[in-house]
DNA sequence: TGTCAACAAACTTTCGAAAGTCAGCCCGAG
DNA sequence: CTCGGGCTGACTTTCGAAAGTTTGTTGACA
C-alpha cells in the first residue's frame, strides 16, 4: 500500500461487531467465543480482542477475566438505570444544542426528521421488531438534534446513552403501534427548531420516560425482552 | 495455579500505566511506544496494548490508526469541554447522591475528608504539583461525595469526569496557597451531610469553576500546563 | 447415593516473531 | 537550490501457536 490507511483490521472487526449487537444479530447475554468470532469476522485471536475490549468500554459488551466475553444482557435495572441517566442527561445536551447550534445543523436536524417521518416502523416481512431502516433514522435524528453542542465530550456521553438505548428498543416487543410516536418527534423538532429549550428539553424528557414505561411494560406482558 | 484468577495481565499493565499517567510519571502528550512498555512493564506487546486500547476508552490516552499511541495532551479546550461537562453533570449525581445516601455512605465521606483535610497539599520536597498523598485523598473526597448516588451508571460517568480533572490539577502550577480549599471542602461536606441538595449541589459547581479558573489562570501566567 | 479429587476438553490469555506501514533521509534530476 | 522518488530504520499491527485457566466429566471412595 501506498497512501495513508484509513483503518486497522481490529477497528473494522470492532464496527462489524457493534453493527451486529445493535442489529440484534448477536443476542444480550450470548457468549462471544474466539474460536467462533475468528472464524465469523475472519480474523485472529488478537483482533477480535481488541474489538471486543472496546466494546466493553462502550458498554455493549461485558467480560470477566479468564470467563470471556459475552454480549451485556438487557434487564430491568440496566433499563431504569439508563433511563435515568437519559432523562437526566439527554435534555441538558438539547438545552445546549438549541443554545449553541447554527443553521447547518438546524437543516441536519430538519433533514433527519424528513427520512425518519418518510421510514416506516416495521419492515414488509417482520411486524415484531422495528426495521434496520428505521432504527438507523431514529438514531440519526436524536443525534442530529443534539449534534449542536459544541461540547463534545457532553455529545459523546449523551450519545453513548443512546446507543444503549437502541439496543432495547432493537430487543424489545412490538410497540408504538397506538403511540404517536411520530407526533412526539415532530413536536421535539419544532420546539427545537424554534429554539424554545426549555419546552424541547421537557419533550425530550417526557419522549424518553414514555419510550422505557412502555418498554417495561411491553417486558412484563410477553417476556421477550 | 488452582484458586480463581483475580485478573489478566493485561489488567495489570492497565492499571499500573494509568497510575503513571496520573501520578504524572508519564508525560501529556508523550509517544507510548511498545518497544519501551513491553520492557518498562515487563510484558508483551499484545498485554500492553489492550491496556492502551481501555486507556483510549477512559480517555487518558489518544491513538489514531498506524500512529501509535500518547497519553492525551492537556489544552484550554481539553479543560473548557471537562469543566463544563463536570459543571453540569456532577452536582447532578451529587444530588441524587445526597438524596439516596445512607448512613454508610455518610460516614465514608465522613472519613475521607477527616484524611484530605490531615493531608499537606505539598510534599515535603517539592513545593509545585500536589503530593501523591493529597491527590489521592483529594480524588478519594469527591468521589466518596458521590458514591450515594445508586445509579451505577452516572456515577461511573462523573467519575470518569473527576478523574480527568485530576489529571489536569496533576499538571498545573502551585496554586491553592492564597484560596481556602479546605474550607470549600469543609462547607461541601457539611452541606451533603446536612442533606441540602441545593446547597450541595451549588457549592460543587462554585468549587468546579473556581478551581478551573484558577488553573487556566495559572497556565496563562506560568505556561506549564 | 453423594462427595470429592483427578482428569480431559474447551476456551482464554499471553507471547514473540512476521508482515505491514510510516517518517526521515539521501540522492539525483530539474 | 528545490523537488520528488526510493531507500532505510523504527515502529505498529497482525497472526497463530504455546501456556494457563476454567468447566464439565468420570470414577473411586465413603
Amino acid at each position: 500500500m501506498v497512501g495513508r490507511m484509513a483503518s486497522t483490521r481490529a477497528d473494522d472487526v470492532y464496527r462489524r461487531l457493534r453493527t451486529d449487537i445493535l442489529g440484534g444479530r448477536l443476542v444480550p447475554g450470548q457468549r462471544l467465543k474466539f474460536p467462533e468470532l475468528s472464524q465469523n469476522y475472519e480474523t485472529s485471536v488478537g483482533a477480535a480482542r481488541e474489538a471486543l475490549t472496546r466494546l466493553v468500554a462502550d458498554g455493549f459488551v461485558r467480560t470477566q477475566a479468564h470467563q470471556g466475553f459475552c454480549v451485556t444482557p438487557l434487564s430491568y435495572e440496566g433499563l431504569a438505570e439508563l433511563t435515568q441517566a437519559r432523562v437526566e442527561i439527554e435534555p441538558l445536551v438539547l438545552r445546549l444544542s438549541v443554545r449553541e447550534g447554527d443553521m447547518t445543523w438546524e437543516a441536519g436536524a430538519v433533514a433527519a426528521h424528513h427520512v425518519l417521518e418518510r421510514t416506516p416502523f416495521f419492515a414488509a416481512d417482520d411486524d415484531t421488531h422495528p426495521s434496520d431502516a428505521w432504527s438507523s433514522a431514529h438514531a440519526a435524528f436524536h443525534a442530529s438534534l443534539l449534534a449542536g453542542c459544541r461540547n463534545r465530550r457532553m455529545l459523546a456521553i449523551a450519545r453513548s446513552l443512546r446507543e444503549e438505548a437502541e439496543l432495547y428498543l432493537q430487543w424489545s416487543v412490538a410497540f408504538g403501534r397506538e403511540r404517536d410516536v411520530a407526533g412526539e418527534h415532530r413536536a421535539l423538532l419544532d420546539a427545537t427548531i424554534a429554539r424554545d429549550a426549555d419546552l424541547a428539553a421537557e419533550l425530550l424528557r417526557d419522549h424518553i420516560a414514555h419510550t422505557a414505561q412502555l418498554l417495561i411494560r411491553g417486558a412484563t406482558d410477553g417476556p421477550e425482552a
